[in-house]
Formats: structure tokens, C-alpha cells, sequence
DNA sequence: CGGTTTAGTTTGCCGGATGAATTTATCCCG
DNA sequence: CGGGATAAATTCATCCGGCAAACTAAACCG
């Protein structure tokens, strides 16, 4: 008889493993909550016994992952309880990008509150893998070790990439709008700054801070212009990674299959990107999107038209992604939150149109507020996340 | 000071908790074997120690939800093993169906097996729902009781329909097909069987049999070409059933966004449904299926060049699908299933051409093995299901 | 200053997983 | 044919951790 391979031990219950999880509870309990909790509010709002909250705060106070703010006096009988909040610059994420334009490190604290941050802009099209990353670990390493040496202890770190990433091998498969192909992305950082970074899509990083930045869980598509167009899928405040890391790929959703001779000559990007909306409105391909910003303002019909074809392509393409997963709002990012004003109508109109449950459910439109380089924000708060997730497991190797 | 709101308290570990949990697990593990497994398998499989999986079993068999077959005699030293299965007629699932051209019964116990099965064909379209509901009444009530006279318990039922449906609360929003608009299923169902079903879309719940029938856990966009066209997707052998259960909408997807005044004349369905595809073969609107096949075999040309055009926009629908939710496969149902050798290359073709992924991950284009009536099997499963996710609860309750 | 109220801690209890020991049931070999 | 080897299943003492209740702490109130 033949001994079965061992299946995910993940879903059987353990109590050694009980501990363990209801500690990652507590944590995120405080980490997300909007105002300060007590031990006695926490107890109440997770359904657990205010003794096992007490010894989980104190294991995790202990720790440095939770600290005790000063109590508050409140005009009301009874012991003043003890506000419970995220550590500040104990534990840091850090959150690292190379896109087209530019590169980045951002470090993030349990807090929220940023803690270094450097950017470099420049046009990186073209440039080899191995410059490129030589250069962003000659400005993540003085970043990790400022930080250690202030006793912060780094989580990790996490990159993103404007391509196909492997979500958890993690070479990059390949990258169009820099040139990259299949390189070993964590092989080479690893090497460089001595912690084997996540990789990750620079829309799905982006989503992650999108999705942190409005609190309680919510669901939406999320579209990141850049050069190119990415996208990614946030169900209940996750990020909906697929098999492979490799959902949300909005840029090369189909959206007119008998334009040219190749199918592709229809997709999302081809119609919408940034390449193909200066080029509709007679723009230098040289130019960026500051002129098509500036020819709207001046209502330049071609630039208008432009704007307007571009907003209809991608308006049908998310009313497909709608379709398809069921999401009731669209967060438009990049450079479609730029031009936000000027496509949100017709998108708006493609989905009440379109998505076959919006007479029951209509669709929100909203313009993203992560604030700028929200991957690197996101991919900091990626690599916070092993803390999150299972603070015990992350303690036992830290 | 507000008391917050108690959150989901299902992520806290209780012990309590933590042996109904196991029994799930347990419960499970003996079901989804491919072949029977002893006691001690079970343990080392899911990772338990094997005189904890003993009471769970013990409990199981005491239950009648599971069995001990005869030990089996192998050529080996050693107490011989008590091989577990699922046990046979003692809970049953009961699915149900109503679609354009017929509606139907099917039940099923734990072990897969069906004990009762009615269908009538007819044309529905346009027939009411009140009395089309009656009808299916009329079908199911005998069979559950007679289940119940043979000592079998009804886990519940599970209605598939050709629509959008809620969910949780369950109403049918829309079957365009039927004719049928915010009908109470739920409620007319519940008055006339004396148990609320689960009502779900007809392919979501046919993707899950065809889920059960590849064991495993598979991942696939599901395409059920009915008169409409649905559509379900599957991760890890999970129907995702986004937010209210409207996720999978295939049938919605633009692939032309330019052809006609609305969008939505570019739509999946308006290309390649059933009638487009008759319609485009030169075939009256009431001929079937059948004639469209008899065409293809005379290698008719205009039947030939409309089903090569639908293929084209199934495929590139599909490419947008596996872009957005990264899945590697695609099963081909209903309509799609018959016409599966005429459709294959092309759809196949405008995958590896469309998906980026393509080049790391090859997509497998397969026709469907759930047999006839998949929805009405997947409601039976759906409705076993309750007792495969929590049996405790469920003995608590039954 | 004693009573009231709420927060947090201590303590004994209890359920359930666990590993070791034991029992059961077979095969194998002399 | 009987004793040793081997593996499955059960029994049992142990331990871990959550829990309810009792208790202490720290405020307000009259």
C-alpha cells in the first residue's frame, strides 16, 4: 500500500500551532484597527478571553512589536485602560522599484510611518538588468544598514517591477518597456545586499498600498498606468495573486480582436497606453504626459478625441475584469489617475453599460490615493506583512 | 471609549473549535482520496497523530458518514489496514435544474453515487417562473421523500439556473434566456419542498462538478455555452465565486468594442452564442445543435467560417480571462464541449498568442468529462458540501 | 472615605492533541 | 506449526493553552 505524500498541514488545528495563530490575531488586531484598542477592547472585538489577550499583548509588547501608549482619561468610572498601537521604528518593510523612469527604496514601520526614503529619477529604457540592480542595491544597502544600526530590525524587502514575476520562485520572466527578459532578479539582490528580496508586479505592490490606504477590507480592480498597463485585483483587502503571480495582467485584455492583422494589435495597451494616447493626440512619442495634460486644458481637440478613445477602450476592458471576478469599484492609478477628470465619464458609462449586475450593484469609479510611488509603498508593506502574518514564526527566525 | 465592533471571530483559534476542525479535515481527506486510506495514511497524510485521527474516525463511522470496507490482504507483515470510504446512501446532496430546454433532479451521496435522477425536457423560454417552479416541485419532492423513507438524510439542495444570482441571499437578479427578472427562488422553493435551496448560476455549479470530476485540485476557466454563454473560474479546485456570486460572466466579455452602436453588440455572446453561431451557418433560428454539427461533417462552408469566427472570439474572450486571473487552463462545456474538435486550434492559438504568460506556461485547452447535466451534479455536490466543510456543525444540526 | 465601575491579572479547570506503551492481527521463516 | 517481525489501531498519562471566575488595580462619584 502505497504511503500518500503528506497534504498541506496548514488546515489541521494543533494547539501548539493555536497559540501561535491567535498571536497573529492579536497583532493585526492592533495593527488595523483604526484608533487605539485596549487589551479589553481587542478581547471583546476578536471573541477571545481577556486572560489569553493579556498573556498574547504582553508576549508581544515584549517583543517590540506592540507598545502601550499613555492611558487616557476619560470622564467615566473605572480603571483607565491602556491604548494598545503598532510599535514605531522597531521592525521595518522595505519596499524597493525600478520602473522606467526611475528607482526607488522606501522602509516602513509596523506604524505606518515612513522611515528612509530615497528616489533617483532617470530614464532606465534600455539600461542592462545587471547596472540597474547594481545601482539600486548601492542605495538600499546604506538604507538597511542605517537602519539596523538605529536597532531597527528589518522584515524584508520587497521589489517591484513593471513585468511578469514570479510570485514565488521570483525571476523575472520579462519586462517590455525596460527590455528585461528571464533574470534572476533574487539571485542578484541577494548577492547584493545579503536578504533574498519578494519580487513582485509593480501593479500588484501598487494595489496592496491602495488597498491599505483605504482601511476595512475592500474589493475593486486597480489600474496602473505607467508606460505600459498594468493592473491588479484587490477581493476583501487581499491582493488576488493567482496561480503564479501573474493575474491582473488589464494591459493585455483584447478589447477590438479584428483591428489588425494580430490580435494584440487590439489589446488594452496597444490602444490606451501612454505611447498610443500621445501619438493619437500628435504628440512627440518624446513627449510626456505633462503635454497631453496641458493640450486638454486647452481643449485640443486631437488630445480630447485621443483621451476620449483611450477612456472607451479602457472602460470595456474593465467592464470584462467586472465581469469576469465580480469587483464593484475601479481604482484608476498611474497615469489614468492623472487624467482621472477626463476619463472617469466615459468609463463610468462603458461599465453601467456593460457589466451585466450594474443595475443591482453599480460600479464606482474613484482615482487612487496611495500617494506617489505606491509600489515601493506596497512592497514595503509586503515584506511588514511576514511579521503580520505570523508574528511567532517571524520571531523564532529574528 | 466605543466598543468596537466584534469582528469575524472565525480566525481565532478556540480549542473547542479546533476538533470540529479536524473532523472536517478528516472527513475530507477520506472523501477526496483517490483510493480508500487506513486510519494511520489519514494520520500521516494530514499530518495528525494517529490517536487523534482514531476518535475522529471513530466519530465519522459512528455518524454513518464514513465506512470501513473489508481489511485488505496485502503480501506484507503486519496488521492489515482498515481501508476508510465515504459511506454510500446515507446523506445525500440533491442538485436541481432549470435551464432553456429542460430541468431536472439529480441525487448524490458521499460517495459520488447517484441515487436518484429525473429530467424533463421542454422548451421553457417564456414560461413563467411560478410555474415552471411548481413543475420542479413536483420533481423533487417525491425524490426527497423517498430518500428520507430509505433512511437517507438530505444534506440540502442546490438550484442551478441560467442567470445572474445573489449568493447568500439568493434571489434571481436576471436570466435573460428564461425571461425571468427578480424572481424569490429561494423563497418559492422553500414554501413548496419545505427546504431552502442554494441558488447559483448554471455554469458555476457545472465548473464544480467538472472540478470534482478532475481530482486534484485544478485551476481552469470553465465555458459553458448553453443558449448563452457562462462561464465559472476555478483555482485550486475552488469555484471563485466573487462577491455575490456574479463572478465567471464570460458570456459579457467585449471582444469587438467597435463593431456595432453599443458595445455590448461586440459581446462574447452576441458573437459566438448559439444563435449568432446558426444564424452566421445560414441554419433557421430553430434549428439545434444538431444541424450546426451535421453542417461541419458536409464540411458546409458558411457553417465552417461561423464557427471559426466564434472560435476567434472565444479564444481571444478567454486570453483576456487567463490575463486577468493567471489560470492555465481552459475546459470547454455545454455547446463548446460538442464543438470541441472544430474550435480547438483556434482558441488554442489565440492563447499562446494573447497570454503573456504563454511562453513560461503553456494553456491546456480541454473539452469538459462531468458527463450530462454537470450543473445538476455540482448542485449536489454544493449541497454535500455543507457537511464536507463543517460536519460537526452539521451533526449539531441534523 | 466607602461604594461603584471598568481594566487587567491570577488561578484552577478542562478539552483535546500528543507520544509512548500496549494490544491486535497479519506475514515470514525455521 | 509456532515464535519472531512488522505494522495498525487503541489506551493512557502528559502537556498545552484557552477559559471562567475570582481577585487586584485604578479611576470616578457622592
Amino acid at each position: 500500500m502505497p504511503t500518500p505524500e503528506p497534504r498541506d498541514p496548514s488546515r489541521v488545528a494543533r494547539q501548539a500551532q493555536m497559540r501561535d495563530q491567535n498571536l497573529g490575531v492579536a497583532l493585526r488586531g492592533i495593527v488595523d484597527a483604526p484608533e487605539p484598542l485596549s487589551r479589553a477592547q481587542l478581547a471583546a472585538s476578536e471573541g477571545l478571553a481577556r486572560a489569553t489577550v493579556s498573556g498574547l499583548v504582553d508576549h508581544l509588547i515584549e517583543a517590540r512589536l506592540v507598545r502601550e501608549l499613555d492611558p487616557t482619561q476619560t470622564q467615566r468610572a473605572g480603571r483607565p485602560a491602556v491604548p494598545l498601537a503598532p510599535a514605531r521604528g522597531t521592525v521595518a518593510g522595505i519596499g524597493m522599484e525600478v520602473n522606467v523612469d526611475y528607482l526607488g527604496v522606501r522602509a516602513i514601520d509596523l506604524a505606518g510611518d515612513v522611515l528612509a526614503e530615497h528616489v533617483e529619477l532617470d530614464d532606465l529604457r534600455g539600461a542592462g538588468p545587471g547596472a540597474v540592480l547594481d545601482r539600486l542595491a548601492a542605495l538600499v544597502g546604506p538604507v538597511i544598514d542605517g537602519l539596523r544600526d538605529g536597532g531597527v530590525r528589518v522584515a524584508g524587502t520587497a521589489l517591484a517591477l513593471p513585468g511578469l514575476v514570479d510570485r514565488v520562485t521570483g525571476p523575472l520572466r520579462v519586462a517590455p518597456n525596460l527590455g528585461w527578459r528571464d533574470v534572476d532578479v533574487v539571485g542578484a539582490l541577494s548577492a547584493l545586499t545579503g536578504l533574498p528580496p519578494r519580487v513582485a508586479n509593480e501593479a500588484n505592490l501598487a494595489a496592496r498600498a491602495e488597498a491599505h490606504a483605504r482601511r476595512g477590507s475592500p474589493s475593486f480592480a486597480y489600474v496602473s498606468g505607467e508606460v505600459g498597463i498594468g493592473g491588479a485585483i484587490v477581493l476583501d483587502g487581499e491582493i488576488f495573486p493567482g496561480r503564479h503571480g501573474w493575474s491582473g495582467e488589464i494591459g493585455h485584455i483584447v478589447v477590438d480582436a479584428f483591428r489588425g492583422p494580430r490580435a494584440s494589435d487590439g489589446s488594452l495597451e496597444a490602444l490606451a497606453g501612454q505611447d498610443a494616447m500621445l501619438r493619437a493626440a500628435g504628440l512627440p512619442p518624446t513627449a510626456r504626459l505633462d503635454a497631453l495634460l496641458d493640450a486638454l486644458r486647452a481643449d485640443d481637440p486631437r488630445a480630447t478625441a485621443a483621451v476620449a478613445q483611450a477612456a472607451r477602450a479602457l472602460g470595456v476592458a474593465l467592464a470584462s475584469v467586472a465581469n469576469v471576478v465580480d469587483v464593484g469599484e475601479v481604482v484608476l492609478g498611474g497615469t489614468f489617475g492623472q487624467l482621472f477628470d477626463h476619463v472617469h465619464d466615459e468609463v463610468a458609462a462603458r461599465l453601467d453599460e456593460l457589466v451585466i449586475f450594474a443595475p443591482w450593484s453599480p460600479l464606482v469609479v474613484s482615482p487612487a490615493r496611495a500617494g506617489v510611488y505606491p509600489a515601493m509603498t506596497g512592497g514595503a508593506l509586503a515584506a511588514l506583512s511576514t511579521v503580520l502574518v505570523d508574528p511567532a514564526e517571524w520571531l523564532r527566525t529574528h
